[in-house]
DNA sequence: AAGCAGGGCAACCGCGAGAAT
DNA sequence: TATTCTCGCGGTTGCCCTGCT
């Protein structure tokens, strides 16, 4: 059986809002709210617009502190964070930035934000997505601004207190402890198999504390919804051959793993980027992790 | 100046969740 | 418990504007 329609489709008005429209739906819901019935509200406010389409264009439009365009640079960093934690769920992503609309912040992240990072992620092929190895160069600002996008997003957390990765670790360390079980050694790090649960392990060698930092990062963030679910895990190890006591192999080595059920762009652009001769790429589509791997 | 292509954005569509009946 | 209805969401479409040829 067929869902019945939200409205007579041949009886009401589609495409752009007129002024006028905008000023009677405008004027109906400052007076008298929308009464918990969109579906109901245009007969009432004199519209001939279909329920859905007075709320969107009231959610997206009409509403009072709404700004468009001009997104500044921490909102972008919050977007890039949300989305590598949270994947596509707008909604979540708008709550966290003020008078900004989930439709805003789609059409900014698949007109703008989605290039802006194509181009972040895409430099010459000495770039590589990699906290810095004690064999490789110090990685590029910009390196760690990407690694921090893909970190989990705390509002607390200011835009320099994430440029380094010992501010990332303070990060971790200082504002996910509900989230965090901190391991003291590669060797014991668990994979919990709780949701919405942030795992990291860090090892450091007491001597050289400052340059050789060994992170293992494994976020675990699902959405609520089973059917739609967005599940984006994102694990970012670094294991440095000094400190690297758990291994046998002893190159310095680096991953990222990404997993993702709804972000397919996140993926290729990391996979894209990090596909130069001295890196092997694991596709795992074991499909119990969905998961693949990136390896320096 | 005209035609075309691409980008940006508002609006629509269809689905799932959950409330109501 | 089953069915219907509304809301809210993410994905997609299509129009309009701008820049290029």
């Amino acid at each position: 059986m067929g869902r019945a329609p939200c409205c007579d489709k041949e009886n009401v008005k589609r495409g752009p809002w007129s002024p006028e429209e905008d000023a009677k739906l405008k004027d109906y819901i400052e007076k008298q709210g929308t009464g918990g019935n969109w579906i109901a509200l245009p007969h009432k406010a004199g519209l001939r617009r279909c329920g859905k389409s007075c709320r969107l264009r009231w959610l997206n439009y009409l509403r009072p502190n709404i700004r468009h365009g001009d997104f500044t640079e921490e909102e972008d960093k919050i977007i890039y964070s949300l989305y590598a934690s949270i994947g596509s769920r707008w909604s979540v992503i708008a709550a966290h930035l003020q008078g900004r609309t989930d439709n805003d912040i789609k059409n900014y992240w698949n007109t703008k934000l989605k290039k802006k990072l194509i181009a972040t992620m895409a430099p010459p092929s000495h770039h590589h997505l990699a906290i810095a190895t004690s064999s490789s160069p110090s990685p590029s600002p910009s390196h760690y601004n990407m690694i921090n996008s893909l970190l989990p997003y705390n509002p607390s957390v200011s835009t320099n207190q994430l440029l380094t990765p010992q501010g990332m670790m303070m990060t971790m360390m200082g504002q996910q402890q509900q989230q965090l079980l901190y391991q003291e050694d590669m060797g014991s790090l668990v994979n919990s198999a709780n949701s919405n649960k942030f795992i990291m392990s860090h090892q450091e060698d007491s001597q050289e504390q400052s340059t050789n930092n060994g992170i293992m990062l494994l976020s675990d963030v699902r959405s609520g919804s089973s059917t739609t679910s967005t599940v984006t895990r994102v694990k970012m190890e670094h294991l440095d051959h000094q400190h690297h006591h758990h291994e046998e192999d002893e190159r310095s080595m680096s991953s990222v793993v990404m997993e993702d059920y709804g972000m397919e762009e996140i993926k290729q652009l990391i996979s894209s980027s990090c596909t130069s001769s001295n890196n092997s790429l694991w596709f795992d589509e074991n499909k119990t992790e969905d998961k693949f791997m990136l390896y320096y």
